[in-house]
DNA sequence: CTGAAAGCGCTAACAG
DNA sequence: CTGTTAGCGCTTTCAG
């Protein structure tokens, strides 16, 4: 920066002032200023201006996996709104509970971000509290954190809304299929199945457990079974409400391979609106995680600047149908529905219980 | 500081050293500072701290997308081995043409972090120029760099690797399905297409234009497309290579629904191993992007320590074929393919053009 | 509107 | 093995 002040013949000062867009420099002045940075490739180093200011210009995000596609579009959006207010964005990825112990351990986002926005983490009140005392906003997303600022979906109502569309189209036996062990989203997956239940219970129609089942992302043996489970029930459902669009798909394959037609034989749902579910035509209840990302950016932003102010603001998105080729009318039964015979279950490992 | 420094009853100095793992402190008064520092919550500013020894504790990374199995999984390669290090992740998402210019215009890279990783960017000349003056180690990933540090997979290989597999199974005449428009992956893309060739020719295949085509990842219509334009070539392809895995979903998909079993009339192998590949058992050529991000990670921290060795150092990552359900040993034609039209095409838009 | 001076919190010689 | 001292590069009073 000395370099700079003396190739525009000022003092190091002015050039701070003329770089932070003070209003104070005459146009005269800053013009020279700029010039000379823009020749020397000059950049200030947010270090020692942190040093200062007591500000880092950073906003920190603490996740449990990277590699999926709502945290990646929520960091999406995220980082779009820090951009545009000049902060950056690092990434504290904490993928199993040794990590997770160690950063709630040395916190080490402590001093060294103005922020910290806690990404799909089922925590312990005990580790909140730890965040609670880090000396900056912390907060919550994907998440509804008592008492803490919060960003999240309307998971409930996208539960009802879904299962509201599956009733509408005449369907009574509406099977729901729950993701199992995705880690730090049980809060939404709980959220969307109360949704579900309320919807029914809402149009008295009788719950039923047997219609709630569960897979494993990934596991394709399980949505084998799962799937297999409900076909063979003495009453099977009409229509399966997939909790995530990744697992539907893995259930519309199922489902396709041993020949069931969906929508005609079944109708299928999904939730979340990920790019797949275009792809392969699955009818969902959208989210927008880069929404998301982008409003806890925006609170983040706010918060930075009034520490105190909406200490206990809860943001909470929207969601909505996306009705797409894999949900129809409940069509008549069969013809002859005589022998119990007549509707095989799905393929290998159906009978498995 | 000061105040773990009183506390313990010791220099700032101490402190200093204790908390960086010197060696050259006494047992007790580490133990001391150690206590002081936890009770103090206290926790070193990485600000004050670079701002003398010259290094940030950062490594940058440029990113044209974040939602993507690719960057995610590279991502959280990469963070693991920084954490191990001590080093923090920044992330400069840069998805468009205005954000790029800006980026390398500013360059707020410089000075602010130790290292710069560039994520599968199709970089001008004159971009890759700029950042050789950023005064740090700027690392290529996912593309080969000439003369600059990179780590990428062998994706030329991996591209004649599955066309040998598909050739050993007895295909002989085998599509390749290019994704067009997936910005920042051209290289990658141009090199599977390289492999492909060769190894066709390799076998004495003689290579047809006819039977490479195009279509863009998410947009349905063109996949049913270029599916369609193979399948009403005259003489049609026994087997299709795609390009990625998320492209070749859409074409099982496309295939199935319009009735064409896979593989029995028709082998289809992706490239990547991404997820979806297991869920819906697609044959693969899988490339670990995890591994790629660690390998960077390493060679980053590597350059952040001897900045001159290793200037040119590329890392080239293998590739390996993971045959699963969708490609099977060429079938004889079936039995009586008199009448030219027992082949229909597939579905809507199929004769398209 | 601009410059001089002080100091943010830390680390790295240099002594002891 | 530990304390003292002198900055690192910036921003911010406070004067002018």
């Amino acid at each position: 920066m000395a370099d700079v002040a003396e190739r525009a013949g000022v003092s190091a000062s002015t050039v701070s002032r003329t770089l932070r867009g003070y209003a104070s420099v005459s146009a005269e002045v800053r013009e020279r200023v700029e010039r000379a940075a823009r020749e020397l490739n000059f950049a200030i180093s947010r270090q020692a201006a942190s040093l200062v200011t007591g500000k880092t210009g950073v906003v920190a995000v603490l996740v449990p996996i990277l590699k999926s596609w709502f945290v990646g579009s929520a960091l999406e959006g995220l980082g779009l709104v820090l951009r545009a207010a000049g902060l950056e964005l690092v990434v504290y990825y904490v993928p199993d509970m040794v990590e997770r112990a160690d950063f709630f351990e040395r916190l080490p986002a402590r001093r060294n971000a103005d922020a910290l926005l806690v990404f799909s983490f089922d925590l312990t009140e005990e580790e909140s509290a730890r965040l609670d005392d880090l000396q900056m906003p912390v907060i919550y997303v994907s998440q509804h954190a008592e008492g803490r600022p919060s960003v999240y979906v309307d998971d409930v109502a996208g539960g009802r809304g879904g299962t509201r569309h599956l009733l509408n189209l005449g369907h009574r036996r509406i099977a729901f299929l729950r993701a199992i062990g995705v880690s730090g989203f049980t809060f939404s997956s709980n959220e969307r199945l109360t949704g579900y239940r309320q919807a029914l219970t809402d149009a008295g129609v009788p719950l039923d457990d047997e219609l709630v089942v569960g897979a494993v992302l990934g596991e394709d043996r399980t949505v084998v079974q799962a799937v297999g489970q409900l076909l063979s029930l003495r009453h099977p459902p009409t229509a399966i409400f997939v909790e995530q669009d990744e697992l539907a798909v893995a259930v519309l394959w199922t489902l396709r391979k041993s020949g069931f037609d969906v929508p005609e034989r079944l109708s299928v749902l999904g939730f979340d609106d990920h790019d797949i579910a275009r792809w392969v035509g699955l009818s969902t209840i959208a989210q927008s995680p880069t929404e998301i990302g982008r409003a806890a950016g925006e609170l983040a932003r706010a918060l930075i600047e009034t520490p105190d102010a909406d200490r206990e603001r809860h943001i909470v998105l929207p969601t909505h149908l996306i009705p797409r080729a894999t949900t129809a009318p409940l069509t008549p039964p069969p013809p002859a529905p005589e022998s119990g015979q007549e509707t095989p279950p799905a393929g290998p490992g159906a009978w498995a219980d």
